[in-house]
RNA sequence: CGGGGCGUAGCGCAGCCUGGUAGCGCAUCUGGUUUGGGACCAGAGGGUCGCAAGUUCGAAUCUUGCCGCCCCGACCA
């Protein structure tokens, strides 16, 4: 893509509005524009990130053996009064009615949804276990949205729904939607920590809250070394094997947020060494709840004895469209964004120092058409702003690689490849440099399979 | 929802107290000089001063109402 024909307002001030360093490069790089409170246009740049993230999320559940499919965002009234949650949503749904004075809600979330959905097209326990899950816009009438992204009001959920026919089955898909946001949130660059959560209503140990770990996250949190050193299970996991152990291995060890945290605990079950007291943001949320949904709606199967059973389920959640935020401060400096390379919204970035210059731009379209070729996607600066102008930009929207073009160079047959996250620049003769760059992208981005 | 604050050019702000033809920096445009880490000179364009009523000869400025946004708190993916 070529920057003079791209769409990229940038912001040399930052907005007053924006408080964490997120919301502040976001729309600093011109990744999102606010239209309302808690509400964002996805600009061109800011909506690459989003898919790129929104992908690797997909193809972790898909792996896990979840199953894509979409709702509404509007629902009916109707559906949240079977559960009876229409009246205990309080204020957080936004409510709407049509022109004939229905009343309709924009989704929160969709259990009731799901449960109806299903509970006609399940009948026998064979049928049985179902892992659903779609990608869709919410809206939660936040009383107070802040931090960009982190908290709007209208927000991109990931949300997946397991239905079984016991408890013990019902672990099984915890535990696959717990193995996958390991995956998941690693394949993002991010190092993330499931920790205990409210249990709600059934109670149990089945319900966790996964943890981004960044410097200028929204709550602390204080964890066991050794559960964020844990590998990340490889993309060879088998998720119809028992996964208990991982997920054993993981909740054995002490995490907790601010909220949640036992000092005392927390001494006695962590080695001093292995203490970490750091910062985080809430990415996942899995949750099981029983029959909470499925006994109201009537969603129920048959079991082998021939009698109705509710069915058991959970739901797993993931914030799409906050993991933009939550990457950013896990990833930046003072000069913008370091997009990990699996979410990057371009590989590399090709700028041309002096546009008109023959040999410059000769050169630039020969890496331009290379990287092409090879499937790095490439932002090509070919404006006319002055080199210093242009090192700024391209460190602010922080592609994880620099391919930095100009006469002085050439006249000596090299450029230079800058490194975004490490700082790192190297010189690279003319001829070698498409390689070198094609090879570091293809290695990276299948490092972060 | 309680408490506080703010709406003036794309962004950051001054002007308001004490009413009198709307300003500054950055950005944008034109010309010139520059050209490897956010240049310089000269000129130019761009604003229903959030909206509406009121007071007044006259309102960005005073009064009232409404709308929007931000911060702290309680709440949340």
């Amino acid at each position: 893509m070529r920057l003079s024909r791209f769409y990229l307002p940038l912001l040399r001030e930052t907005p007053s509005e924006a408080q964490i360093v997120s919301h502040q490069l976001m729309l600093r790089a011109g990744l999102i524009r606010q239209e309302g409170a808690g509400i964002y246009a996805w600009l061109p740049l800011g909506f690459r990130v989003l898919k790129k993230i929104e992908q690797i999320v997909r193809e972790e559940q898909n792996r896990a053996g979840a199953v894509e499919m979409l709702m509404p965002t509007i629902q009916q009234a109707e559906l949240w009064r079977e559960s009876g949650r229409y009246e205990a949503y309080g204020k957080e749904m936004l409510r709407i009615t049509d022109r004939h004075d229905r009343e309709m809600l924009f989704g929160p979330t969709n259990e009731e949804m799901i449960t109806e959905i299903v509970r006609t097209g399940v009948r026998s326990y064979k049928d049985l276990p179902k892992l659903l899950y779609h990608i869709q816009w919410k809206f939660r009438d936040e009383i107070r949205p802040r931090f960009g992204v982190m908290r709007g009001r209208e927000f991109l959920m990931k949300d997946t729904y397991s239905f079984d026919i016991d408890k013990a089955a019902a672990r099984k898909s915890y535990n696959k939607m717990f193995v996958a946001y390991l995956r998941t949130f690693a394949r993002m660059g991010l190092q993330s920590a499931p920790m205990r959560a409210e249990s709600g209503p059934i109670g149990g140990d089945m319900s966790h809250e996964f943890i981004v770990l960044a410097e200028t996250g929204e709550s602390g949190v204080f964890c066991d070394r050794r559960l964020v050193d844990m590998p990340v299970p490889g993309s060879d996991i088998d998720f119809e094997g028992d996964l208990q152990p991982i997920v054993d291995q993981r909740t054995s060890l002490y995490a907790a947020t601010d909220e949640k945290h036992d000092a005392a605990e927390f001494e006695e079950q962590v080695a001093e060494g292995d203490r970490i007291a750091a910062r985080g943001i809430e990415v996942g949320h899995i949750f099981n709840f029983g029959t909470k949904y499925s006994e109201p709606m009537n969603a129920v199967v048959a079991g082998p004895d021939g009698k109705n059973i509710p069915l058991e389920m959970g739901s797993y959640g993931v914030g799409v469209s906050r993991l933009v935020g939550a990457v950013i401060e896990a990833h930046h400096d003072e000069g913008g964004c370091r997009w990990p390379l699996s979410v990057a919204p371009f590989h590399v970035g090709l700028i041309n120092l002096k546009p008109g210059d023959a040999d410059a731009d000769a050169a630039c379209q020969s890496f331009y058409q290379a990287f092409g070729k090879a499937g790095v996607e490439t932002l090509y600066d070919d404006t006319n702003a002055r080199p210093g102008e242009k090192f700024a930009r391209m460190d602010l929207i922080g592609l994880p690689f620099q391919v930095i073009v100009g006469p002085r160079g050439l006249k000596n047959g090299v450029v230079e490849i800058k490194n975004r996250a490490t700082g790192d620049k190297s010189e690279a003769s003319l001829g070698d440099a498409a390689e070198v760059i094609v090879a570091q992208v293809t290695k990276g981005l299948q490092h972060s399979l």
